[in-house]
DNA sequence: GTGTTTGCAAAGTGTTTGCAATTTA
DNA sequence: TAAATTGCAAACACTTTGCAAACAC
């Protein structure tokens, strides 16, 4: 079981103040293993532990965390954003049928080479997304 | 200049009939170079050039192209589908700042190895998209 | 106290849908 | 003339915003 005063200070170190939300939020989140959250699904979340949290304040929450470096964010599908709580540089599968989103282990996938970016410009980030589906369709 | 008749075969080999409208969005997709569209922006281009087609034909028109498989969808920055004309298997630059794709060119980037795909289920697609970002962020 | 953060409800964006009117074969 | 297609406006899913009330320091 992880301190209180850790997610407190995580919160801090990043110049945001640990108001009950965020914290609530950051416990959800950086309690365990890596997760991929939905601001939605993280919504239903804090409702189904009695923590009252709005869901524009995840939104929130969500996007703070993200400029803070705490979080990464990516866009799957069109519509959906996934905030994932892995923000070393990785790729993702996408698994189609249940709408979720894993990653794909370290050293399983690279690039052969990488193009340059035109003058002035910067390769921002690299995404990689595997779709998978089930065999018959 | 392409003959009309072209367009209408087009079409018709997809099993979709030859309106004024799938005709019209035919001709500005399939006139010459690749390209990658928005539904927002062909329609905006259809008015520019009269075509008179509604925004919901607009989508219809894109989405039976894509089922045919004379497009192919690609998803961005969570909101946002474009439809490429390049059907065929390739990788994509994201322009940041003036929200464009285009296409990587063949070998330019390629994967050393792929994942396997789970027992029942297949890899549908893989995406790679490279972000570019002005150099200031 | 002062500046930050929250929650609500309203607005926004891109997309899909229901259905009557129109068009195609 | 039967079936497919269209256009409109309303509905939709997800996300952002404006602003007064509540909170952190």
């Amino acid at each position: 079981m992880r301190p209180y005063s850790d997610f407190i200070e995580r919160i801090r170190s990043v110049g945001l103040r640990p108001t009950r939300q965020r914290l609530a939020l950051a416990k959800l989140l950086f309690k365990g293993e890596d997760r991929h959250v939905t601001a939605e699904n993280l919504h239903k979340e804090t409702k189904s532990e009695n923590m009252r949290v709005s869901l524009a304040t995840v939104y929130n929450t969500l996007h703070q965390f993200k400029e803070a470096g705490l979080l990464r964010e990516i866009s799957i599908d069109g519509s959906r954003s996934y905030f994932d709580t892995n923000t070393k540089n990785h790729h993702h599968f996408y698994y189609e049928m249940d709408q979720k989103l894993g990653d794909i282990p370290d050293g399983i996938i690279s690039l052969k080479k990488l193009p340059e970016a035109p003058e002035g410009k910067k390769i921002k980030i690299v995404d990689i997304v595997i779709t998978i589906s089930k065999s018959d369709n």
